[in-house]
DNA sequence: ATGCCTGCAAAGCTTTTGCAGATGC
DNA sequence: GCATCTGCAAAAGCTTTGCAGGCAT
């Protein structure tokens, strides 16, 4: 019942949010961009505009419903927000996002902050590598540098 | 003389690249966007497109030249690559950013990826925090959220 | 002389905004 | 019924690209 949860947001219960939460929340682990959304409502025929989408996902964000994140690539990625902070692992090869959580990286960035006479309000870690995964394609899928991404990467 | 730079990146030593050198190597520790650069070639009196910074950054950075960040804002900066690695902290109220560099959350973090069996190729780690600086101006510089950044933060 | 470079302008991509109609409460 | 919300289309902002002329080697 995810309409509660618009409701405490102050959001009314509409069908664009509640389908949009519902991709995101189908999509557990999955880190989709606005694209990715617009096009699975497209799937569902649902009749929803992508500003549509993107104001949501705003509003989302504001409201702490999701995080945006900005691997690289130039697109926006959202994930619904689990609640407990992580950070991500890309690979460049297949496009495969993990999460983790270091409890040791997060101290030594508070040291660091304190160190620098800094009160440390967020951070952003993202981890680039090669999953060596057996289904893992050895072929550019996020890749540094100018646009250069693949669409259909995580069907 | 940063023109052998140039011809060891196979570059030809141009007026524009070598300007664009100069600036980025003037404005050390500074981060400058493409347009900061920009407008520094205009106030040069130098006579160079905005395509051709944004060309000649692409080119420096595929040669290894300068580093390119995406802080928030969706504006990339630009740095020399001073050899070393670093990552950034980032007062969200003045925008000064601050370079460091931690041993520990660098080992820890090849931890991470070889625990979940990635070959870690590079990251990115950005602290966004409020410095407590006496000429820091409590007011935003550099923001979550939807575009929205001070044009004239670092003349 | 030749081939890499540049400036200009136009296009491209993601994201935002204005407005009139639609919908939730 | 009223305020909020949505769809469409157009605009905005950053960045890239095409092309004809210019410059380094």
């Amino acid at each position: 019942m995810q309409s509660n949860d618009l409701r405490k947001a102050g959001l009314k219960v509409t069908t664009p949010r509640v389908k949009i939460l519902d991709i995101l929340a189908g999509s557990e682990g999955r880190h989709l961009s606005a694209e990715d959304i617009y096009r699975q409502l497209l799937e569902h025929a649902e009749d929803i505009g992508l500003a549509t989408v993107y104001r949501v996902l705003t509003q989302f964000e504001a409201a702490g419903l999701v995080e945006r994140h900005h691997f690289e690539g130039g697109t926006a990625v959202f994930e619904l927000n689990q609640g407990e902070h992580h950070d991500h692992i890309v690979c460049m090869d297949c496009g495969r996002v993990e999460e983790f959580m270091d409890c040791g990286i997060e101290e030594r960035q508070l040291d660091v902050a304190k160190r620098l006479g800094f009160d440390i309000a967020e951070h952003n870690l993202i981890l680039y590598g090669h999953c060596k995964k057996p289904n893992c394609p050895n072929r550019p899928a996020v890749k540094r540098g100018p646009r250069d991404q693949e669409p259909g990467a995580g069907t």
